[in-house]
DNA sequence: TTCCTTCATTTTAGCGTTAAAAATCGGCGC
DNA sequence: GCGCCGATTTTTAACGCTAAAATGAAGGAA
């Protein structure tokens, strides 16, 4: 089948190629008979816009850009699975880049490796500081997701972090845990500050009068399963054995969990885990994970949302901050077979 | 920062704006010394192309696009992650679809949703035939990955599933198993037949002089690990206790050992599993699971080379079917501890 | 010297689309 | 019948780039 363009449409329906784009776009008024005939020839020729020359001619190429650590992290699959159905109910096709938390890959992605080829961009930014966003040369829409809130210069949707940490911590001081570790990233190199999370951890700890144990604390340089089993691997020869352990991500409450389990630790009864993120994975470990789930579906639409917001008032366009919500889901790991 | 045009560049360095392009494209012979000069002032400016106007030109956009039934599954996240890493060593920037392995979907990724964007098309055919490949309506360079060879006319990168599903077997005999069940789609929609690693399956208890039980065929619709879990349970309340199981893809075992452990039974000494795609989750399971290792980064590999040759060498390219190895790592999951 | 090559660079034209300006077409009021 | 108006459609001119053709300059051979 060839490749028809607005010109041999034009031709077949006996008006300009104008008109045709016109009655694509719905744009002007044309006169309904001039429409049908127009239709008719599209739908004959099965035309399809050239989406380069769309772009080109100043309009927009219907593409999105995604960039994520590794889209093969879990949550990050589920959440650009979710972008991408997002972007399409919008007519929007997602492309999707990898930093692999390198800062300058991060950089390249924010500054445009395909220069004006996307019409947008969401990016989790996982290394570089807000000040190093706000002073990137390109002017494509952005929006940010995840981390902690970069200035009032950029979209971002988070959720509350800090919360969420004080509610899994919560949920284990209600089990009667009282000697909880927690594995995950210490600190937000970002904004060079403490962990949202491990800030949620402290406040519950100390709102239950439990003693703050350094021993407990242990840091994970990623989010990886293998960083969740060393990190649980060093709390079971160190010198205070937890009793409960609250990790920041499902990966590394993964990893914890195996590591626990290989050395003979029962969960939940000697050893009680919450996870973060409930992916698909945590309602399948045996046992299942407890889990803070954060609200996926509500992420990308909110995101999506956002960017379509800012490409379509482009100037006067106001960033936001905007909170999704999450909630904790109990399973097996923390409330046993109950 | 202000985005600049070959006309820039060609103003700042002196000299044609087709000089700069030749400079960028490494084309034609461009004197030593106007090289340097170009250069000089394309670095001055910042300059990058605009990928539209270089496709709009006749040129290439730079962009691939990767369809794949859900990029939220494992395996396909895990091989989308390499196809990016491959595609960026050519320059290219990968664009994902997901077809949710819907006919309509399918055909149109197929088609070109994206008319004339990009460059060539990967995609994991799941639902439509060879046959309403062959007759597709698009022109875009084609490389199929995975599922049974389609027929000579498409590139298509697949494992030896049929040899992968006699290893499998095999291995499971070869612990002395005798009642060996297994889980998975126990045929191939697109080519309506038996699916080859059901076919591997046969080969090997036959080989083994093993009695053929239809009550060990567990049908599962799809992949995920619902499916696994679910035929899992049909399994154990079934006529005839298994002591093995193989299942078409990790998370079908994933599934079917969550089941299995929430049932009381023990691997491997009750039932031993394999599994097929060797995830990432796969080594972090308890116990750890034995699993088919698709060579996964030959994969990637290849499939982007043939694509990379269908786009340079257009109509002379020859489409070619192409195998890449797997090997059986054996984990905890069939050998115990050991 | 003159003409032919070869190398280096520029000019021309066009990719398919859209924004903006210009043109055409029926009325309609006077 | 003339001029004007709004509705509809067409024309024109880009968008930024590249392929192909044309030009120019520098050597060599005759």
């Amino acid at each position: 089948m060839m490749v028809s363009s607005l010109r041999d449409v034009a031709a077949l329906a006996g008006v300009s190629a104008m008109t045709v784009s016109n009655v694509i776009n719905d744009r002007a008024t044309v006169a309904p008979r001039t429409r049908a005939k127009v239709e008719r020839a599209l739908a004959e020729l099965n035309y399809r816009p050239n989406l380069s020359a769309r772009n080109l001619a100043g309009g927009r190429s219907g593409v999105i850009a995604l960039g994520v650590p590794e889209i093969a992290i879990p949550y990050f699959a589920e959440i650009a699975s979710m972008v991408i159905e997002e972007a399409e109910r919008r007519g929007w096709t997602l492309l999707i880049e990898q930093t692999d938390s390198r800062p300058e890959r991060e950089s390249e992605v924010l500054n445009g490796i395909r220069p004006r080829l996307v019409d947008g961009l969401i990016l989790y930014p996982s290394v570089l500081s807000p000040a190093e966003i706000a002073e990137r040369a390109d002017a494509t829409p952005l929006v940010l997701f995840g981390g902690p809130a970069a200035d009032k210069s950029t979209d971002h949707v988070v959720i509350d972090n800090l919360a969420a940490g004080r509610t899994a911590t919560e949920h284990l001081i209600s089990l009667g845990r009282t000697r909880i570790a927690v594995i995950g990233p210490l600190t937000e190199p970002r904004v060079d500050a403490e962990s949202p999370r491990l800030g949620g951890y402290r406040q519950a700890i100390t709102a239950a009068g439990l003693d703050w144990r350094d021993e407990l604390i242990a840091h994970a340089p990623a989010y990886h399963r293998r960083d969740g089993a060393e990190a649980m691997r060093r709390l079971l020869t160190g010198p205070e054995l937890p009793d409960a352990v609250f990790c920041f991500s499902d990966l590394l409450a993964a990893g914890a969990m195996h590591a626990a389990l290989s050395s003979g630790v029962r969960i939940p009864e000697d050893l009680a885990i919450v996870g973060f993120d409930d992916i698909e994975e945590a309602s399948f470990l045996t046992p299942t994970l407890t889990s803070i789930r954060p609200n996926k579906r509500r992420i990308a639409e909110l995101t999506v949302r956002r960017l379509a917001l800012s490409i379509e008032h482009g100037e006067t366009h106001k960033p936001q901050l905007v909170v999704a919500d999450h909630t904790l889901i109990r399973r097996q790991s923390t409330i046993g077979q109950g």
